[in-house]
DNA sequence: TAATATAGCGCACAGATGTTAGCTAAAATG
DNA sequence: CATTTTAGCTAACATCTGTGCGCTATATTA
């Protein structure tokens, strides 16, 4: 029985917890003091170096977690289903910004350090933003497969989604709900605006070929 | 004659200068020195007070340059003609995308700072880019009702367009120039689906109240 | 020309920062 | 049970931070 890796892995844990908690009260990473993320931890500023070599090495951690948190989303929407209230466009925007809301200050340091001060992060969460577009492309193409509509080029929709999606929603976790609900409802808008235009060219571009062969 | 006068506004605007020179070698507002910002704009730490109460408040006076910026681009948008080899859409995401080149160090700020630690500046930056939305809300009505295009809600188009196109291009002003003009390329396609995807939505609309009302 | 205002400077202080070195209790290991 | 490992601590350092105080040269003004 290990408590001691136990313990350890419960201080780690504590020191992401710290950081995450002090980073939403507005700083970021380079702004931060280990010092700071020390006491809100509850060890000393010296004990910090038996977790992670630098903030920075730390940092890293995070947006692993949040990395995590964001497949997660992903998942789920794949789980979702359109009903007769809401059609899918609805329900996975609903459900997205749930789970933003819910990771609101794990997420908020993704979005924060995406344009950070670190270029090593920055990297970093390139990369797994990359991971996702890709899961998002594979469900759009998929779902766009299944009800026999014309998306000639998943990835680009994919890709105008996360973004819109990402910026949105993280800008959102910080208002009020009612401002919430309406950024909730442009999104929809705009998501459908996407899906819709990227449909219209597609088919656009089909009956121009045949002109072309006609 | 003030060559008094004169003087402070020169050193003010080596202030500026200087520090969006040092916030974009990788530091957000919350992390800049007043003491660096000072050795690299020519002056004692101290004289800095006779120039700005505290760094927010010349993040304040950079918000309000890069916002001016902004302003250019879209005046120079308005007077954008579509020719025979580009469309309205494609030149004027080229048109921005030269802008955000051009003063690309000034808008990085902003973008870093509209997700960055100060709310007092993360307000400011949002007021500006509202006034922003606004043009651009014009502008798109304008041309659509010129071009007899149906856009119902061009509030919501321009809405989606200012945030894509924002943080596309501060993302793009990073990249290699090859890489760059994929993402140009990319823009035009995610804004020709919203736009058009915002008109098919419209007649959609115009149909389904048309069939209501038969 | 005499008086005033001010942009700039150096000095100094108190506090915060990252990091090193060395100690200690207690868990893990043999 | 004896030994080793290690997560944690305190003390101490050199450095950097913002900022107050008082001086000076010089442009402006009366």
């Amino acid at each position: 029985m290990s408590t001691r890796a136990e313990q350890k892995l419960k201080t780690r844990q504590n020191i992401l917890n710290a950081a995450v908690k002090v980073m939403n009260e507005d700083r970021g990473l380079a702004a931060l003091s280990l010092r700071e993320v020390a006491k809100e931890a509850g060890i000393a500023p010296t004990s910090f170096y038996r977790h992670f070599e630098t903030l920075e090495d730390m940092g890293l951690e995070l947006v692993k977690a949040a990395s995590a948190a964001l497949h997660q989303i992903i998942k789920d929407a794949r789980l979702t289903q359109a009903d007769s209230q809401q059609d899918m466009v609805q329900k996975v925007v609903h459900v997205t910004m749930d789970h933003f809301r819910e990771n609101g200050p794990l997420i908020r340091v993704l979005a924060r350090e995406a344009m950070g001060s670190s270029r090593i992060l920055r990297r970093a969460i390139k990369k797994e933003l990359q991971l996702i577009k890709n899961e998002i492309t594979d469900l759009i193409a998929y779902e766009s497969k299944k009800h026999q509509r014309n998306i000639t080029d998943p990835e680009l929709v994919a890709d105008a989604i996360l973004d819109v999606m990402f910026y949105t929603c993280v800008s959102a976790i910080n208002m009020p709900y009612a401002l919430q609900k309406d950024a909730e409802r442009r999104l929809v808008h705009h998501i459908r605006a996407i899906y819709i235009g990227a449909e219209t060219m597609a088919n656009t571009l089909h009956i121009e070929r045949q002109l072309m062969l006609s």
